[in-house]
DNA sequence: CGCGATAGTTGACAAAATCAACTATTGGCA
DNA sequence: TGCCAATAGTTGATTTTGTCAACTATCGCG
């Protein structure tokens, strides 16, 4: 679709504005006594398995001659070592003990200079700026976020303190933006995840946190019900997150848990309109065993109940 | 605040990410006979009115004898007019027609490779990318925005879907960094907010919710505990906060707040390791009434009651 | 007036980047 | 097998880009 002209006059304002910060922050080159190209290779050099000269070429853009004249600078310097491989035209580089000296501070130099950049944000708009860029680069396809997205690069942890108000917060914004709860729902959440922690028994009970670049975007609680029936809850995967499988896999994760622990049975409580999870959970086995209409959070529903035996 | 690990990471990957992407639209100027440099003065010179050297030098930070040459260049070329101003060191600059024309195609570079960055996109995709940027330049803002958002100060609103998730989130994550509290208490708090929602009387309590630039950095409840006992609840005032007597204005709004609704006194409770916030009960004409040894989350711990007197 | 600051220019250089020619290999194919 | 185009990397020559410091002309101000 062909951008209005309103859009591309803040894409170059954009370009211009991040032009002159990048530039600014130069990489953390600055006061070191290598260029931005050197500074660019000597990245590339840290970063990859022995990579060969075109390789690191084509990655930066560079010149293949003056690519080579600064590797043969580093190389005078001893800041790399060279291994023929098979083909004998071509030779795997390497930093050597040297090299990884000389890169350490300019690698903290880059560093500093984004911490700097980042320090005065406050915690909120942090994440924002940083969901911004993860948005742009998914945008343009960046082939690194793109597998990562493709291949699901997420992880999940245990629970830590700041997660239920974390938790409780995202159900609160989320079910109000997309569904229009209101805040009761939230209080109830707070009440579920309140209880969890006072509650909580390790052996039958868990709770998983889904990050990706160290920002949350999912979650899902399993609890004990009864000595043979476990409850899933708080299945929950940010709108950026969403078509990852992130949701299957979290529900996996209480499948697997729950026979672990040697639960028979596991149940769970949700909206009828909550087509997402719903798919999720018909797709993982659960079937749904009651329906009850209520008024709730503002709003006229239908719960259900779904359960999966697990035997 | 510094920003976490996998966030630094993620800016970085970003930086790389773009600095690749702009270095290929390379402002349109590929296939010009212009630099970069070169394009980036002709922008410069078509988008301000009768420029100095200096203020272009400014803009783009470049020095100045380099600009000096560049624009003797475009001079030679016919492309640039100079006229003498009220100060006769300086002179205003000016693109000429035949300028203008040179400026045209490279101006139509510019906005084509954006177009053709932009074009693969949905109008979802172009949407969310365009707020994204802006998302950014938000965050970077100039100083000057910064720093009228800092005479801003902060304001107060009543609370919203979210931003209870939000309080026991906060709550959770500093009490634990600061103080080392374990997770039990931001199941304490996440009780006390769910309370608060479902027993929510409008006219007896309130929730006062501070935001500084779109960001909430501070909270504070009053509940009733009986007809003629008020009860402070859920101060917090975030470190990036501080400073700004933000606490006592909090403190401020809950005693007027308690005068109007017709209540006697306020009561609280806290412990007796919280200085600060000790500090501001204090100052507002709070009396320590109580004190009580407890283990609690995870700590040992005195526990205090204050009250202030209304009448 | 005189002095320090500012705007802009210039020369001398250094660094960064480009281009094209060159060697040494490799892999494919008749 | 031997030939040839393609690939990896190197090198020389050159241009472009950027930096530094010295210099002129002007301004603002006590």
């Amino acid at each position: 679709m062909r951008p209005s002209k309103a859009r591309t006059a803040a894409v170059r304002a954009f370009n211009r504005f991040y032009t002159r910060r990048i530039g600014a922050l130069g990489e953390g080159h600055l006061g070191s006594p290598f260029s931005l190209a050197g500074a660019r290779v000597l990245y590339e050099l840290a970063h990859r398995e022995r990579p060969t000269a075109s390789e690191i070429a084509d990655a930066l853009e560079l010149d293949r001659g003056y690519l080579s004249r600064t590797l043969r600078a580093f190389k005078k310097r001893g800041f790399i070592a060279t291994e023929a491989g098979e083909d004998r035209r071509r030779s795997h580089l390497r930093l050597t003990p040297a090299g990884k000296r000389a890169f350490a501070p300019l690698d903290r130099g880059a560093r500093d200079a984004i911490i700097t950049m980042f320090q005065p944000l406050g915690e909120t708009a942090q994440r924002r700026t940083i969901a911004a860029m993860r948005a742009i680069r998914e945008a343009f396809g960046d082939p690194t976020v793109v597998a990562s997205n493709r291949r699901n690069l997420f992880t999940l942890r245990a629970h830590r303190p700041g997660d239920m108000g974390w938790v409780i917060h995202r159900h609160g914004v989320l079910y109000f933006q997309e569904w229009g709860y209101d805040e009761t729902m939230e209080a109830l959440i707070a009440t579920i995840a309140a209880e969890f922690i006072q509650n909580f028994n390790p052996v039958r009970e868990c709770c998983w946190i889904a990050e990706r670049d160290g920002e949350i975007i999912g979650s899902i609680f399993v609890v004990e019900k009864s000595k043979t029936v476990a409850k899933l809850r708080l299945l929950l995967v940010e709108p950026t997150a969403r078509g990852l499988g992130l949701g299957g896999r979290l529900v996996d994760e209480v499948i697997q848990f729950s026979k672990k622990a040697g639960y028979k049975k596991i149940v769970l409580w949700t909206q009828s309109e909550l087509t997402a999870a719903r798919a999720i959970y018909e797709k993982k086995g659960f079937n749904c065993i009651a329906e009850e209409k209520h008024h709730s959070f503002g709003k006229d529903l239908v719960a259900e109940t779904w359960e999966l035996c697990l035997t």
